[in-house]
DNA sequence: CTCGGATGAGACGCCAACGTCTCATGCGCT
DNA sequence: AGCGCATGAGACGTTGGCGTCTCATCCGAG
């Protein structure tokens, strides 16, 4: 077993993030193994795709720690979480529409963790008034994954800069597009 | 041709909608048709995919019209758009995953145009002083995309209620999750 | 040096899905 | 009734990728 099973994982999370649709044989070649040793390391294609997921809950874990979801200002958790994940935003993007065809199946336990606790972090910014509590803290959560997709293909694609990933998230995700001082807030209402 | 070729499309978005990996077989079967002629209405798989894509640049086009990007405050009109979109929402989250993986080929011309016209809406918005300048008009735009198929699928699974669906992605959009009275608006500062 | 274990190269069979084709059925129209 | 034509059912060959297997090679340890 001299093969690093680790570096074999992120080569092919580097290469799937970019093709999802990448054979067997290109994973391994991606790897600089060949298909037969690739085949020892991961039973099929599946055990590899689980492996994959496994490392991405892992990472997303170790980033929700690291985040510590609990202390100060629930919008600086935030952007402690997204600055702390954007490495692996990637492998997520890849997770993340993969998991849509799964379909049937039950999904890893992981995720449904991993759910829980950043939906608890938007909760405690609901409890403290720092968020807006006309949108549910599901939504919140499901709207981080959307814009964590999305920002990590617009990079892939030269669409946006690199730079500024962690910003255009953050900002978007709690500040919102309406300039703070909008001198048009909304339109409908009177107000101004 | 008594087959309704638009009725066949829209039961293979449907189904397509919900399982990415139907099998032409499972296609036909959705529309009450069978293998054959199916295999008569689009050449092939790529071509019925092919034929899913304009029918959504089509409702694209349309909504966008609809919406009148040009008249009145911007973040109305982002409202109206989304409005829109929201009955093509299921297909258009499709689509959007399905072009992740086209990597090499150039895709449909259609989608530029419409990357255009909603990234000028936002550039107006810009303009007129109406939304921050420091996110890009690109980046609002990938970002709306990517909020329209979170909410798809979170909708779709049952994770949020259908009802506020354009609620929630105008909202989020335009004003972000913190509460415009926050009483700690950043962080950084502590006040209480 | 010799042995054991891991690796690379590649052959092989399998299977799912595709695309094509044929043929019989059934419906509508004249 | 007779005809035309689209359809449904299904057989058939092809293809691409997977998973398994064999065998030669290579490298390190003893």
């Amino acid at each position: 077993m001299a093969v690093d099973r680790d570096h074999v994982l992120r080569s092919a999370a580097a290469l799937l993030t970019r093709k999802s649709t990448a054979t067997m044989d290109e994973v391994a070649k991606a790897s600089g193994i060949s298909r037969a040793t690739l085949h020892r390391q991961f039973a099929g294609r599946d055990a590899l795709i689980r492996a994959l997921e496994a490392l991405g809950i892992a990472e997303c874990e170790a980033a929700l720690d690291a985040a510590r979801p609990d202390e100060g200002p629930a919008g600086d958790a935030v952007r402690r979480l997204v600055a702390g994940i954007e490495p692996h935003a990637p492998l997520l993007a890849f997770l993340y529409t993969e998991n849509q065809l799964f379909e049937g199946e039950e999904q890893n336990a992981g995720w449904a963790r991993i759910d829980e606790r950043v939906t608890a972090l938007f909760r405690r910014g609901q409890s403290s008034g720092e968020f807006r509590i006309d949108l549910t803290p599901a939504w919140l959560t499901e709207a981080l994954y959307g814009l964590l997709a999305s920002a990590a293909w617009a990079v892939a694609e030269g669409r946006v800069a690199p730079k500024d990933f962690t910003h255009m998230i953050t900002e978007l995700l709690l500040g919102g597009a309406r300039r703070p001082d909008s001198p048009a807030p909304s339109g409908r209402g009177k107000s101004s």
